[in-house]
This record gives structure tokens, sequence and C-alpha cells, in this order.
RNA sequence: GGUCCCAUCGUCUAGUGGUUAGGACGCUGGCCUCUCACGCCGGAAACCGGGGUUCAAGUCCCCGUGGGACUACCA
């Protein structure tokens, strides 16, 4: 049987990238099996729900490449995929657990709930809506059938909950974790439909899965503890319950605890995967888009943190991943968000990309500093320096001195390199240059050596005054070929500025 | 507090009873070189502790310890 996977993220704000990489292990498990994968919208929290957070979601995975065979926004034969449009399934379900005495109503008001919660937190203890508290509280376990009808009937508010068994070991086979084991007569009697008449994730969730014949349920280590629940609502209703697997979760970088929110932009690195504007506050989070990252170095290190193949690959295309995924070789523990290695797989990527491509990136930030020059030269300077940046916006930084002038000399190389006749060294070099015709940049790479060498001078001196000169610091590729792209006019010109301009 | 999960270099990890405990990021020494970067060669750096089981334990078991998640009419 081909598996099929859903990810269903609710539309609460932009998407954590604890759950793009959620997603894509779904995604790489589907497609690695031939299977089907679904985008489900879980909005039964009326409350929580965020404008825009549902596009966005559609936008990001468009973005990383990781694309979905039935969901909201494609379609599929078992839609609705948004649970809000779902709602009228749910109700017939949560009557059958009714009928079939697995769940029962409950009348209890929040605040009730909250006093009974306080009562046992000032005794030290916890109190839990389970099998030991239902016969006292107030529900149609305690109720006789008239006083539940007529409360019913009168409008009164009410849940449903789950009737967990008294004394079972309830199993969850795990595919990362193997078996976990718990009592029933730990687990509370969770609410399955809220009095608002929407579903519960518990309950929603498992009528979808069985309704869209889900098989395999991919999905964070923080659901852990309620499978045990899950897989009880399968046998409830009688139904074969899906594979599970629950993936270890994504931490701070330092310290400890679930990457959150707040981390991202405290420590200067991206949570989410494109910019989000909250639209209630303004508030704004950065993005990996934005920040620069390349997609599929996103997915490369997102697939790496909690996952290997078990070789020495690390840079792995999409349908590598894909080859190479399996859910056996994800790991148990939790993994750390490396921003430092996030850095170095968008510089590994970079290096990949078609120069061309490259330098159509630069194209805007260069008319930003209004300079106007051909696409060819563009390409040929990308070319020169692209190995030395982690991002394209580094671009500039990296190569400006081949559009402008400088307009400083680095005050190290200063000190350092120049001396009282360097002056004069230069002029005689530009002139030496100069005399060059045409100009070929490794006859005056020779013609400078030489010139060094007759005068008995320093190379490394002369030749970092030279760079200074041209370039403002001592930084870049080979001098000579930036001679060559700036022209030996130009460069004469520099040269005249630099010893102008340059004081010891 | 209760329940559950987890534990190899700083970080991501390989390792499925016998290894000089391997790789990558980062750090670092050197080479290359006019400089920066790339690249290449090298280095420091780990099995949480204690008991078992076994001829042999990072690897299996137990107990600690540490960390994490969950503990809502949120997902």
């Amino acid at each position: 049987m081909k598996p099929r996977v859903r990810f269903a993220p609710s539309p609460t704000g932009p998407l954590h990238i604890g759950g793009v990489r959620t997603a894509l292990y779904n995604y790489l498990f589907a497609k690695k099996n031939g299977g089907t994968m679904i985008l489900r919208i879980e909005d039964t929290d009326q409350q929580r729900f965020v404008p825009g957070a549902e596009a966005y979601i559609i936008e990001a995975f468009q973005w990383l490449g990781i694309e979905f065979d039935e969901g909201v926004h494609v379609g599929g034969k078992f839609g609705p995929y948004k649970q809000s449009e779902r709602k009228h399934i749910y109700k017939q379900y949560v009557d059958l657990l009714i009928e079939k005495g697995n769940a029962y109503f409950a009348f209890d008001t929040a605040e009730e709930l909250e006093k009974k919660r306080k009562e046992a937190e000032s005794e030290k203890r916890n109190f839990q809506y389970d099998v030991h508290t239902r016969h006292q509280m107030c529900n149609s376990l305690t109720l006789s059938p008239e006083e539940v009808e007529q409360k019913i009937s009168s409008g009164a508010p009410y849940v449903i909950r789950f009737k967990h068994q008294e004394d079972q070991e309830i199993e969850v086979n795990d595919l990362i974790r193997g078996k976990v084991t718990i009592h029933s007569g730990l687990l509370d009697d969770k609410v399955l439909f809220k009095s608002d008449g929407m579903p519960t994730y518990h309950l929603a969730n498992i009528v979808d899965d069985h309704l869209m014949e889900i098989t395999h349920v991919i999905r964070g280590e923080e659901w852990l503890p309620s499978a045990p629940l899950h897989v009880e609502l399968y046998r409830a209703f009688g139904w074969q319950a899906p594979q599970f697997a629950h993936l270890p979760l994504l931490l701070k970088p330092e310290g400890n605890g679930k990457l959150s929110k707040r981390d991202g932009d405290r420590l200067g690195f991206p949570v989410f995967p494109l910019r989000w504007e909250d639209p209630q506050t303004s508030e704004i989070s950065s993005g990996y888009r934005e920040s620069g990252y390349l997609p599929e170095a996103v997915v490369n290190m997102l697939a790496l943190l909690g996952w290997n193949p078990g070789t020495t690959q690390e840079i792995m295309t999409m349908n590598e991943l894909i080859q190479l995924f399996s859910i056996e070789k994800i790991s148990k523990s939790g993994a750390k968000f490396d921003l430092e290695k996030a850095k170095w797989f968008n510089h590994q990527y970079l290096q990949l990309m078609p120069t061309d491509e490259l330098a159509k990136q630069f194209l805007p930030i260069l008319s930003d500093h209004n300079i106007q020059i051909s696409t060819e030269k563009v390409i040929k300077v990308v070319e020169m320096v692209k190995d030395r940046i982690y991002f394209a916006n580094e671009l500039w930084d990296h190569s400006s001195y081949f559009f402008t002038r400088p307009d400083h000399y680095d005050e190290q190389v200063i000190k350092k390199r120049w001396k009282e006749d360097t002056a004069v060294r230069l002029s005689e070099i530009k002139s030496l240059l100069n005399d060059l015709k045409p100009f070929d940049k490794t006859i005056a790479h020779d013609k400078t050596m030489e010139y060094i060498q007759t005068h008995e001078l320093n190379t490394g001196q002369i030749m970092n005054c030279l760079r200074l000169s041209i370039v403002g610091a001592a930084k870049g590729p080979d001098l000579f070929d930036i001679i060559d792209f700036l022209g030996i006019s130009e460069v004469s010109k520099r040269i005249d500025i630099a010893i102008q301009n340059i004081h010891i």
C-alpha cells in the first residue's frame, strides 16, 4: 500500500522552522515510497485564527520546493482539507463514541475546573479529569439520564470527554522510539468536543486521518504524550490506527528548550521560512528567504537536523534526500539549531549556483548603488569574488572596488606596508604598466615582478600597496585580474589618488 | 509535582558486543599566495555517573544524574 501522509498546521501565525522540518520529513517519506503528501489546515480553534497564516504556509512550501499532492490549495478527493469546513462531520463521530460508551457529556464550567485545579495545587496534588475524579464531577456519568437530557435541551453548555478505560496498558508503537507504554488510569479524559461546537485537535485529527486514509502520522515529539489517547480513539472507533513516528524536537542553539519564536531574532537568525508581519501587532519576524538563504540550503540543513543517511555526504539535493531518506535513520534526541552550519550550507549552495544566475541577483543591488554596467562585466566580477561570500547580499562588500573608487584606505595596511619610497615606486610601476601596448595581464605581472626584483624591493610590501591604492584594502582576487578588469587608465588614476591621499 | 521521551567532541552526527571511537560545522597550526577567500595537509576536542550481563560494553539491562516534552473547552 502506498503511504499517505499529511502535514497539518494550524493557521495561528507563521510556520515555525520545526514545522517546516516535520513537513519536509513527511514529504521525503511520501516521495521515497511513491506515496501522497497532503496539506490539511487544522483550524478548530477559532480564537487563535490569524488571517494570512494559511497563505503564508502555502507560500513557504512553494518557496522551499515542498509540493503537496492533495490539500487546501490543490484539492483532492478526500476534501475539504480545512477542518472548519468539515465541522459537520465530527459531530456524528463523537455521537458514535457516546453511543458506544467511550465518551460522555460533561457540564463542569471552566470556573469549577479552575477551582479544582487550584485546590489540588494548594495540597501539592495534581487535578486531572480522569478515572479517579470523573465520578465527582458534573457529567453524564454522575447525572441521571433525565438530568442530562434536561440540561442539554435547556441549552446548558457542555463538552464531550473521552472515557478512558480503567485498568489497561496502552501501547503506542512508534517507528522512531519503539514501544511506548502507559497505564490508562494515568490518562486524563480529554475533551473531544468543545462547547462551541467544534472538535478538539484530538478528535478531529483522528477522524480526518481515518477518513483521509492516512497511513503514517509523522509529527513532532510534543505529540507523544497524547499519542496513547489517539490509539485509544482508534480502538474505540474500531479503526485501524496509522503508524506513528514522533520526531525529535528542534532545540535552542544555546541553553536548553524547544526552539521558539523569540530565540531567532534574539540570537540573530530566522525561525521562520519567510518574513512575517503580525497583522495585529505589526511585529516583524525575519525569514530565511529575506535573509538571503537559498531554499535548497534551508532544506538540506533542516533535513540533516535529526536525520542523516549514514554516509559522510552532506550536500544533497531534494531528489537525493528523497532517495536516501528513511524513518529508521531519524535520531531520537533533540537537535540544537546551529547558525554557523546553516551559513556554511548556504555558502556551499551559492558556490554551486551558476555564476550568471548569481550575477542576476547582484544586478538590483548594483542599481541601488547607482552603478550602470553591462551584465557580462557583472558576471566577470561575480566569478572572481563569489568564493568568499556566504550570502548574495555580501557581493557588494566584496566587489565594490570593481565599480567605484575606494573611498578610504585600510589603516592597518598603510601602517604595515606604506613606506617613504612607496609613492615613487608606485608611480614607476604605473608608467611601466602604461607602456604596455596592448595591455596584457600576464606580461603586466611579469614586468611588475621584474621591477620589484631589479630594485631589490619587498614583493609583499609593494604589491600590497599597489593593491591598497586600487582596492582600498588587502583583499580580493588576483591583482592583475582586477587591473585588467578596470583598465590601465582607471588604475593609473587610482594610483595617483592614493599617492595624493595616503600620508605617513 | 505527575506522566512520557532522550543522553558519543562546543554543535550536527557515524557507530547495532571486539574500532587507533569516524565525518561535518566551528576553533586552530601549516601549505598555496601580493592580500582576503577558496583549496589542500595537520591539530585540539566526546562515549553523563554507578552497578550489573559478557572472555569482551559507547553499544545490552538496572539505578542514579542531567536535559526535554506534555500536563487547556490550543494545536
